[in-house]
DNA sequence: GTAAAGATCCACT
DNA sequence: GTGGATCTTTACT
């Protein structure tokens, strides 16, 4: 068993791989953030508030979690813990490695203009990650361990550093807005930016 | 059925 | 840094 807490760190710097008609996506995580209800006010479980949307926090850990946000935008949660604790790990962004030229068109990103810096603008928040690994609603469920779609890999021989940080845009979650649940990899350029305040 | 808000993104100043 | 776009989900009148 493993607090969500804890696995959000851990989660840093594996990999997503990716299928799609045969051809691989790799994505390294490099951000995370740590959703723990029912008493977590960010969360979107919080207070045990079970619908058709959220009804997927009740998993085992190591299936999927996923929402839209504002319309268009996917978001890509992983649960932890057991079947009855509704706690889950946001993937806030990611760094990708193999597969870029289709995550460009997955992202739209043909028609825009190109420079060596916004690269970076491919991945660096929650519903870019989202809309680069062709994630939609059909993944809620998905089991990570026995999928043949998407699942994730270790990788021993990363090395980074972890930076801890409040959450980000949960300003109405009162005290638990300023716990440090966010993590990240230290001068990764994947990274979204800092929270305002 | 209707309205209001949201774990965001993008373009623009 | 600021504001609009945009549409799903939820909670009401």
């Amino acid at each position: 068993m493993t607090d969500v807490v804890d696995l959000a760190q851990k989660l840093l710097g594996k990999k997503i791989v990716r299928i799609i008609d045969g051809k691989y996506i790799i994505c390294r995580i490099v951000e995370t953030e740590a959703y723990k209800a029912p008493e977590d006010k960010a969360c979107h479980a919080y207070n045990n508030k079970k619908t058709e949307k959220t009804k997927f926090f009740w998993q085992i850990g190591g299936n999927l979690y996923v929402y839209s946000i504002y319309g268009n935008n996917m978001c890509m949660n992983i649960t932890a813990s057991d079947a009855d604790k509704p706690e889950a790990v946001l993937i806030r962004a990611v760094e990708p490695i193999r597969g870029i030229e289709i995550i460009k068109k997955l992202r739209k990103f043909e028609n825009k203009k190109e420079t060596p810096g916004n690269l970076k603008t491919l991945t660096d928040g929650p519903g870019k990650t989202g809309a680069s690994l062709d994630i939609d609603k059909s993944f809620n469920g998905v089991d990570l361990t026995n999928s043949d779609k998407i699942f994730l890999v270790d990788d021993e021989e990363y090395k980074f550093e972890v930076g801890v940080s409040k959450r980000i845009n949960i300003d109405y979650a009162e005290e638990w807005k300023d716990k440090l649940w966010r993590f990240y990899v230290l001068n990764n350029v994947f990274v979204s930016k800092a929270p305002k305040k």
